[in-house]
DNA sequence: CTGGTTTAC
DNA sequence: GTAAACCAG
């Protein structure tokens, strides 16, 4: 017996319907970022980049940064931590060495010696233990900044930790990290390298397109209070820096998450 | 883990 | 300059 073609018709408006419904259900809920035709969850790497306040954007093999020549250092620098990036291989510490990478001449280790600052990496050594390479490409001095010891031994070491154990249990988070750069900061070395008064770190958690932020900003001394007390919004980092930290997101997306300061879909 | 300092070649 | 050993939180 044959059908109506009325009640074909019907059935493929119904099922047309539940995909474009679930596709749009899809689009908004999980946030899928799309560009050339690629999500993020395919190349992170190229759509997280913070912009650069400096046009000096540098690709590493392993992360990326934003040289700011007058400070001497990063405004930024960016990577992705994935679960698997977590290993245990000791690797021999090797030299700071200036990155040859950075147009204008990155700063000598030098400008450290006897400055009473750690040489504090912005992308921690302990994130790049999986191959010797992506170890010793953190040792540029273009990616560290002048640091109290007690501070980078100290909280923003517990916060690089906390990073760390996100990165484990969400299998993968965006960092984002740098000082605050403003006029006028002290300087060390013959470079006279800026030694920032606060550091920030901005981390994007994208497990399962749920896409989710976690800003911090913290004062350049040692302190003991617990992680949590240094979250602010991403906004705020972003007023201070005149960085804009996720301009591939969707502007309404963008907007919501990086007004929030909260930490409750964080496990600390 | 975050690092620096000292000593030797 | 380079490399290893040692030190501190």
């Amino acid at each position: 017996m044959k059908r109506k073609p009325i009640f074909t018709i019907i059935a493929v408006i119904i099922v047309i319907g539940i995909y474009s419904y679930e596709y749009f259900l899809d689009v908004e809920e999980k946030a899928e970022i799309v560009k050339d035709g690629k999500t993020v969850k395919e190349n992170t790497n190229e759509y997280f980049l913070p912009t650069s306040t400096t046009n000096q954007v540098i690709y590493h093999q392993n992360y990326s940064l934003s040289y700011s020549e007058p400070h001497e250092q990063a405004e930024w620098v960016a990577y992705e931590l994935k679960a698997s990036h977590l290993s245990y291989t000791n690797h021999k510490r090797p030299y700071f060495e200036i990155d040859k990478a950075v147009k204008t001449g990155a700063a000598h280790w030098r400008n450290y010696k006897n400055s009473g600052y750690d040489r504090g990496h912005l992308c921690p050594a302990a994130d790049r233990r999986f191959t010797k390479s992506a170890h010793d490409e953190t040792f540029l001095t273009s990616n560290i900044s002048p640091q109290e010891h007690q501070f980078n031994a100290g909280v923003w070491n517990r916060l690089e930790q906390k990073v760390r154990y996100w990165a484990k249990k969400n299998d993968g988070v965006f960092v984002v990290t740098g000082g605050v750069l403003e006029d006028n900061l002290k300087g060390i070395g013959d470079e006279s390298v800026s030694v920032p008064n606060q550091f920030y770190k901005v981390i994007l958690d994208n497990t399962n397109g749920k896409i989710k932020m976690l800003a911090f900003l913290m004062d350049h001394k040692k302190s003991d209070l617990p992680l949590y007390k240094f979250v602010v919004s991403v906004d705020e980092v972003e007023t201070l820096t005149g960085i804009d930290f996720f301009p591939e997101l969707e502007d309404s997306i963008e907007n919501r998450l990086e007004a929030s300061s909260s930490y409750k879909s964080w496990s600390f």
